[in-house]
DNA sequence: GTGCTTGCAAACGTTTTGCAGACTC
DNA sequence: GAGTCTGCAAAACGTTTGCAAGCAC
């Protein structure tokens, strides 16, 4: 669907207001402090985090209207989030982005360019017909700290 | 890497049962029953539906006796477990674990041979010393079918 | 008998839902 | 005023835990 859809270069807190009402959406305080909080910093954060400092400013939205609002800004294309193994799933703009490389010891995580996955992509697209989605997934596994520590 | 204990070559119940007792462990019909389930296919199973499976034969099975035994066959490298995008996490024997490549529309799961992840895991390596275990997440994206039907 | 294991029930953390009222347009 | 969004509370989901009784050894 959504002929021309995917132009995903989100662009500014106002741009995607303006999507919004386009759509028929409406502008609350709680949409704009939500995607105040994502443009804020190109961290992944939890829908818990998001909601917590959009709280700061707006003390009662709800939690359940950042889950509400997520799930709508991802289907704007504005928002993709990702499961990072275990724990809650994290959410970005979509203009930033980018594969995670996360230890399952310690939980940190590394941002991996999209060329790091091309073998993969290409390989899979062959024999498969397989079309990955590196964004939509973390690569787990051991950091350099941890690598060495349980053998 | 893992001195010798990663010898992971998943042999028999039977065999398995006798590892559990070398350790202090009881063998108990629960356990028995499990691993018969395990051992009985290469499919993903959640805990939910292995937990079927050995009530069909030993109703009184408690789901958390699942969990907990999962957990401890885990601890023993019998066993691991992935993620798969959403939903509950699948367990499978650990001898015949495998990569997923899993489409996010249809759900529907291809297996993936390791080397399929050479690159990338080399790639992961150099560039940063983060060693990636394919077999602990699932490549999420669209299967063939998928692919050609939402743009 | 020792102490590992179990069933149960209850709690957990994350996410979803139903509903009446509040708000944007 | 119409219809979207919200807060709240409660449920859903997968998983974990505390406990006393039960079983393997």
């Amino acid at each position: 669907m959504a002929a021309s859809g995917s132009t995903v270069s989100s662009p500014s807190v106002e741009d995607v207001l303006a999507q919004l009402r386009a759509r028929g959406g409406r502008v609350t305080t709680a949409r704009r402090q939500l995607l105040e909080a994502l443009f804020d910093s190109t961290e992944h954060r939890t829908a818990e985090g998001l909601a917590a400092e959009v709280q700061s400013r707006a003390p009662d939205v709800h939690i359940s209207t950042i889950y509400r609002n997520l799930d709508e800004l991802e289907r704007l294309g504005v928002v993709v989030h990702t499961h990072l193994g275990h724990g809650p799933a994290t959410y970005h703009l979509s203009s930033v982005a980018h594969s995670h490389l996360v230890c399952e010891l310690c939980g940190m995580a590394i941002e991996a360019p999209d060329e790091l996955f091309r073998e993969l992509a290409s390989g899979a697209q062959d024999r498969y017909g397989f079309r990955i989605d590196p964004r939509h997934f973390a690569v787990l596994g051991r950091c350099r700290a941890c690598s060495g520590a349980t053998s």
